[in-house]
DNA sequence: TAAATAGTGTCTTTCAGACAATATCTC
DNA sequence: GAGATATTGTCTGAAAGACACTATTTA
């Protein structure tokens, strides 16, 4: 990199502002849920009023890294410190922020429904789960709707090859509950006897002993083997016509 | 977003360096190869001598987006301006810049071999192209090592199941230049047969006319219907044995 | 006609999808 | 035992991999 727009030792150049935003995704009430916060009402604030996904600038004193910093965000809405985090991308232009030339840093996190404690700002922020599809078609502050869109379009994607739904159940989770997770993502139902194949054999998950819900058959429980990854399959989840290369 | 770390309206807290850098892939000489300039050599620079990546700082006048100001570095360096430009991710920490806390935004481009004109730097830069599995185990300057890693890994794993390696080749191209393309960046033989009825099937590319070589039969030329975007592939490529879940 | 390269055909195996059958629980 | 849910088994068709074969060029 030249890095010399301007002489080397002098960096009094203009910098961007520099933050970091969230996307949570969660399942609530058999949906996909993103927690959306409220601005605050002040005019003075870009987009007052206006619902964002939770974030803010870096805070060059405290944060150590951009990963640190959206874990720290992370942990301060929800509670929650162990989740799934994974970068989602950027985004940076001169008009994304009223108040000058922006770049923030989104990631992606899923957390499992239950250990969640949702935490008001100190501000007192207004908070809430919002359904994943209608968010995203909402008129959100800053660009978030985009980014919000983004990260559906990664998780969508990504589930039908990956076991990234695992990390929004508990553990031990059964298999039909992921089976129902990943049919809610998916939005399309999953034949069973193909969906336990799959996960049976790639083995991404181990035996954590019986689980017995209200009715019916008790159902082996399992967790996962490796919290910090998720799993690639070979193939993507198809119906028999579509995708059918 | 809080963004209230201090009061909304004031924006006088510290911001970080912002900066641009582009992993750039080519196939050169049978190999792929990614684009390196060497640092300036006045100890007052960070690095000054080592091998890095092209980038710089976003110029917050200059630059409307972070996708433009990486299309204007790439521009700059290859004299090449339609090519697949895709985010690669951020890094972003205190310590990664001598100069304090400073934020990446990486991408990864993959331009044709012809066409090419290297540019040096305004400031005379030393630029190569290096073999890029060599090139990520060299002491780079930065982190570059870690994003050229990042950059080789994403690659790697997206050849396995989308077009990419076609955006590595002139137009038109032919069926066994892009198989060799395939073979070079995924390190192993593949099948003709198999490779052929993938890439038709999977109907990305369209005539354009036939293209002959120095020996043997002359070949199909083919072109990308679509050259802002890779197809992906329902299944990834896989010797028998292998990723057989 | 030999060498080189491009393109096709065929066989086999794997495996996901469909769906039926069986197992184990509560009430 | 009825109802509910979990788990397993069997069949089938699509498609990828392996590899042999044919086609078209130059020397």
């Amino acid at each position: 990199m030249t890095r010399s727009a301007k002489p080397t030792t002098a960096l009094d150049f203009p910098r961007p502002l520099v933050t970091v935003d969230i996307v949570i995704f969660c399942i609530l009430e058999d949906a996909l849920k993103v927690l959306l916060v409220r601005r605050p009402a002040e005019p003075s604030d870009p987009f007052p009023g206006r619902w964002a996904l939770p974030g803010g600038f870096v805070d060059v004193a405290r944060d150590k890294t951009l990963q640190g910093c959206a874990a720290r965000k992370l942990a301060e809405k929800t509670g929650v410190s162990t989740s799934y985090l994974e970068q989602l991308g950027s985004w940076g232009s001169a008009d994304r922020d009223p108040r000058g030339w922006s770049a923030t840093h989104a990631f992606f996190a899923l957390i499992p429904a239950q250990g969640v404690t949702l935490q008001k700002g100190a501000n007192a922020q207004e908070v809430e789960w919002a359904e994943a599809e209608s968010a995203s078609r909402k008129r959100l502050a800053f660009d978030h709707g985009e980014i919000l869109g983004a990260a559906l379009a990664r998780l969508r994607s990504k589930v039908e090859y990956t076991s990234l739904p695992a990390f929004l159940l508990n553990e031990p989770f059964t298999l039909p509950q992921l089976q129902r997770t990943y049919e809610i993502v998916l939005g399309r139902p999953v034949d069973k006897s193909a969906f336990r194949k799959r996960m049976l054999d790639s083995a991404f998950m181990e035996e954590a002993g019986m689980v017995d819900g209200a009715f019916g058959r008790p159902a082996m429980g399992y967790r996962l083997r490796d919290r910090s990854q998720a799993t690639l399959f070979p193939r993507t989840f198809s119906p028999r016509d579509s995708a059918g290369g």
